[in-house]
DNA sequence: TCCATTTAAATCGTGCACGATTATTTAGTA
DNA sequence: TACTAAATAATCGTGCACGATTTAAATGGA
């Protein structure tokens, strides 16, 4: 509490001056509930072998394979330093196999073995447990946070884009 | 694949094995967002040295020192695991000292020192440029997903108190 | 007093995340 | 053809995150 009017330290309106936690808070709460959604996953997600991580890559495969490394980062907004060792991982629980693409040998394709094809239908079972964990927060709620989320992320990734040119 | 009606593989109502993927790209909106956040205040928090984990826990020392280590776990949400490597970083930064409670020698005192006290000016300009780069939203919205939120985590903490006990 | 229990941090092992760099391949062009 | 430039993954180094375990100190009885 008690925060005092120091308006002249910073060349900003005063009103920014004496708020200067709410908008971190508004981050904090993002970096706090996806810590905790992680959390929530874990312990269904490890019977399936899989980390919270490890299971986006599966659904974005379950939607679409084979894929590249790199089109899978960009459905993921994760680069190949991050990727690579995950894949390596998945490849070695035998979820999915990597190879060069012939036509181009730059790039590897991503493709779904029978066992990581198996897993969807177990991974439907995750998404409803996790609905029904879900605290209770309307139907109207959870919708609304949704249709904010996806604009603030369209706007993050356009200052993630542009503004590294500065 | 080509998802057939198998309606039967788990028990739960027909209406929620057909949208097996909404309640995950909430969650998945939270990741992406999260994550898109830490990047945005990347290039504003190294000239000041810190990462964004360092300049939350600098915030919440800012708002009350001296404080412990598990006080410190509890505001952030963070266990001793993740604070104390993260803690040596910011002591070995100069920004905080780090010692044994006289009266309690199983805590560990955190307080702030002349550098990290003064860190918290140019640490309100970067709170100001974080709002000023925010993608358009408006005030509104962003209240309402700070509500949302709150409601959010305050659910998932208690799940994430209660379920363990399972 | 002595000892089991509880509490507080630190440590260990695994896995994510990213900036920067490197290696290889492809494409474009003089 | 040769030679640069662009594209694609992989690699390296640093730092976060967490479950599980360990170490040490305080606490609460018999």
């Amino acid at each position: 509490m008690t925060t005092k009017q120091t308006s002249d330290v910073i060349d900003v309106p005063a009103d920014f001056a004496g708020i200067p936690k709410l908008d971190d808070q508004i981050c904090f709460a993002l970096y706090s509930a996806s810590g905790l959604m992680t959390k929530l996953y874990r312990p269904l997600l490890e019977p399936l072998g899989l980390t919270y991580p490890q299971y986006l890559a599966m659904m974005a495969l379950w939607e679409q394979a084979p894929r590249t490394v790199g089109g899978l980062g960009e459905a993921l907004g994760l680069d190949s330093a991050t990727l690579t060792p995950l894949l390596k991982r998945l490849e070695a629980g035998g979820f999915l196999t990597r190879r060069r693409d012939a036509a181009d040998e730059r790039r590897v394709l991503l493709e779904l073995t029978a066992k990581g094809q198996a897993l969807r239908e177990p991974a439907k079972g995750v998404a409803v447990q996790i609905l029904c964990q879900f605290p209770r927060l309307s139907a109207a709620e959870l919708d609304g946070l949704h249709h904010i989320l996806a604009k603030l992320i369209a706007g993050l990734r356009e200052t993630d884009v542009e503004a590294p040119a500065d």
